[in-house]
DNA sequence: ACCGACTGGAGAATATCATTCTCGTTGAAT
DNA sequence: ATTCAACGAGAATGATATTCTCCAGTCGGT
């Protein structure tokens, strides 16, 4: 996924079977040692984040705990970037799939869609005790270095919402001057990035519950 | 601002009232001087902002386009992260008073709200042809690592939207299971979110208009 | 069993910045 | 004029990411 595996694959007459079907044979093997690899670096680094909570590591400690060498790293991710972005794909990925599993089951489309909301917002909240999810720390730094590579990260929230959204329209339970997948993109977002900003519930009213985020969702601020 | 300023001014008794004078007298130029200085910081910062459209500068460069020294900066910011926060206050203190100027000609509260959504909105999208707004893009980074200034930052647009949804709830314009201060911080922070979250209109349907956001905002995705 | 290309390990070398420190200089109040 | 705090210039430090150099183990082909 991070490796810059492009040698001249073109031009298939040019070289005999064989021979493709030998350097196939090679590289297969070569291949799975690197996805290990890779898998190495991904789960090291994911201990120390929810070791330490935070995304503030340095590629030298991904290194120590996946007993593997600098070098190693930098041959199979283009950066610490790609490693963050690789963990953050992975747990939208995770969070999209605890979502539906939690909501599919609903019968209402508008229940599934609350279910979601509220899921999401928990899930996205810097929550000190958690395992995965404390990754929402380092998507804003993402979002403006590579916001392509997010919005890609994106897509399978941004999938499942407008399923859920594609659905509560065919009832008639959307507002007919918006569609379904942006309806979903507006929701998803406002209620991730909601969630984020609600780090300090130190003082007094702050603590916005995952009702009131569901309500603003669907509903927004003005009486009807 | 950002100095520790904090000599004994305690127990004003033990010392002559004319001395007191002295030393103020004397502190007032020093302090007027001291001001120019950081004015000069944040001059040469904000140009280097506008200039290069991104807030990825070095300190060199502020001290550089400053003609000060990379010893006077550390004198007056307790670093760069500090310069940035005033940046950022700044520019959401001239957004709100843009944005209060725009609509508090207005009769009706909605007709604010939605001018002030609206233009809110169009103020933090990354926009490359822009003085100031260019602040948005680093404003993740700072919630991150100062939610508590962030916060403080936030408090005059915050005032203001909270100001004009408390005029909508006297005229019952708000839905009944919010108030004026929830409402307004939802949608603040949903406006600035979902701004700086339309970076790249490169492909297709992405490009979020002011008036989606405004209808998200007022009304949600639900069918009343 | 031996050769040779490839892979990966250790860790030194670089590069970039923020931040601090040293050493004089200067400007303004007394 | 003297003094003292602030200043300028820029070197030193420290933390990290990233690259580079050298070397050893592996594995298929001979």
């Amino acid at each position: 996924m991070a490796q810059k595996t492009d040698p001249p694959v073109s031009s298939p007459s040019e070289e005999p079977a064989w021979k493709q079907r030998a350097v196939e044979r090679s590289t297969k093997a070569a291949k799975l040692r690197a996805e290990q690899r890779v898998e190495r670096f991904l789960d090291a680094a994911q201990a120390i984040i929810t070791e330490k909570g935070t995304t503030d590591f340095t590629v030298q400690e991904v290194v120590d705990r996946s007993r593997q060498s600098l070098r190693s790293f930098y041959q199979h991710f283009d950066g610490k970037h790609e490693l963050l972005l690789a963990l953050f794909e992975d747990a939208l990925r995770r969070a999209s799939d605890q979502i539906r599993a939690a909501a599919s089951g609903l019968p209402d489309p508008r229940e599934r869609l609350r279910v979601a909301v509220e899921l999401l917002f928990e899930l996205c909240r810097p929550d000190p005790a958690a395992q995965r999810p404390l990754f929402t720390d380092f998507a804003p730094q993402l979002l403006i270095s590579h916001p392509a590579e997010v919005k890609i990260a994106h897509a399978p929230l941004l999938a499942l919402f407008t399923e859920f959204m594609t659905d509560a329209e065919a009832l008639g339970a959307l507002r007919p001057s918006t569609t379904p997948r942006r309806a979903a993109a507006l929701t998803m977002q406002t209620v991730m990035f909601i969630a984020q900003s609600n780090g300090g519930e130190d003082d007094h009213a702050h603590p916005l519950t995952a009702e009131e985020v569901w309500d603003f969702c669907a509903h927004g601020f003005a009486a009807e």
